[in-house]
DNA sequence: AAGTCGGGGTG
DNA sequence: CACCCAGACTT
């Protein structure tokens, strides 16, 4: 198999997939570098993220901070509010501690060195990897879900996920070359998010369709197996919605820890498993509300949520969170579930 | 090893 | 509806 690893190579001259992040193949030999700013920025973002819903990010945020010395220098809030919606606020948070941590012990330079870029906060073994071999040319295996995926298949390899990590990291790193290492991962990244996909896998297109023991024995399909998860619970809760008669509305930062962690949120009660009686928690004014019709129906990634939506419109003090002006806030600033109780209120 | 942590696209 | 995704971090 080792050998084939060139007609893999030679297949992504041919079809690789543009983005704005990535340096083609043909740049590359015109002699322009790719930034490792962007590769890093990319590549936590692409952090089970799909290329669609990461495109125009990226493009803000690389519009917005140019080099990881502005992106060091934002306001926290402003970082946060600009990665409204992609989810896993963690990587938002820890992209921030990232940027700092460039400048305060790299001198503002992204380190080419595996271990070092490992030591980095959000880096895990994933990006590490694809930072080390795609913008410094080291040659390190990446193992994503692409990855897995062709690796189980070109071997066969039924053992169950995640517990077939290592063995599919061997094959992948035995493939890896020490010329174009970065090629090499996009190459198999692009080849399961464009052939070798989930379900009905284009064989007949593929560079490895005759090395592919998966194809030879019609297991493609089927593989990578996987051990089954469980069935998500259904919780409910109630926000609340002040409007002031100036347009300012009512919201509170989350905590840093935990659930959409360190983003604008509407006060509200905690989200609890189905019970006798929705939980309606305390209001953060003390006024008349109005339940608004409808309700907001949004899925995490372990429970599904129910949420009823208070309204009011009110100048009074609240209990609890701060009132923020048409200046200081907008709806594309709030977390997915957030913007849909916003939105339910403005039917 | 298992649980936490978003959201959208696909079939 | 369930499944998938260029995973990291905590316990």
């Amino acid at each position: 198999m080792r050998e084939r690893t060139a007609d893999l190579l030679d297949w992504y001259d041919v079809h690789a997939r543009v983005m704005p992040w990535r340096t083609s193949p043909a740049d590359k030999r015109a002699g322009t570098r790719p930034d490792p700013y962007a590769v890093w920025l990319s590549e936590v973002m692409l952090q089970q993220t799909t290329v669609a819903a990461v495109t125009d990010y990226f493009t803000r945020f690389t519009a917005r901070w140019p080099t990881v010395t502005d992106l060091a220098a934002a306001e926290d809030g402003d970082v946060m509010a600009e990665w409204a919606g992609l989810g896993y606020y963690a990587r938002a948070r820890n992209l921030l501690k990232c940027a700092r941590a460039v400048v305060a012990d790299h001198g503002g330079s992204f380190p080419a060195d595996h271990a070092a870029l490992l030591a980095l906060p959000g880096i895990g073994p994933y990006t590490a990897a694809a930072i080390s071999s795609i913008a410094f040319d080291l040659p390190h295996a990446v193992l994503d879900g692409n990855v897995e995926r062709v690796m189980a298949r070109i071997y066969d390899e039924h053992t169950p996920l995640p517990a077939a990590k290592p063995i599919l990291m061997t094959h992948t790193a035995a493939l890896t070359p020490s010329e174009r290492p970065g090629d090499y991962a996009q190459a198999v990244m692009d080849l399961g998010a464009t052939i070798c996909t989930p379900k009905s896998p284009a064989c007949g297109i593929c560079p490895w369709r005759d090395p592919c023991l998966a194809r030879q024995r019609g297991t493609a399909p089927e593989l990578p197996r996987k051990t089954p998860k469980k069935t998500k619970p259904v919780r409910h809760g109630t926000v609340y919605v002040a409007r002031r008669p100036d347009g300012a509305y009512l919201l509170e930062r989350r905590p840093d820890r935990g659930l959409l962690g360190g983003m604008l949120g509407w006060p509200g009660s905690d989200w609890v498993d189905v019970s006798i009686e929705r939980p309606a928690g305390t209001p953060p004014v003390d006024t008349t509300w109005t339940k608004v019709q409808g309700e907001v129906r949004h899925t995490f990634t372990h429970f599904h949520l129910i949420l009823t939506v208070m309204l009011t419109e009110t100048d009074a003090e609240p209990h609890t969170g701060r009132f923020l002006t048409q200046a200081e806030f907008g709806p594309s600033d709030l977390p997915t579930v957030m913007r849909k109780a916003f939105d339910l209120t403005r039917h």
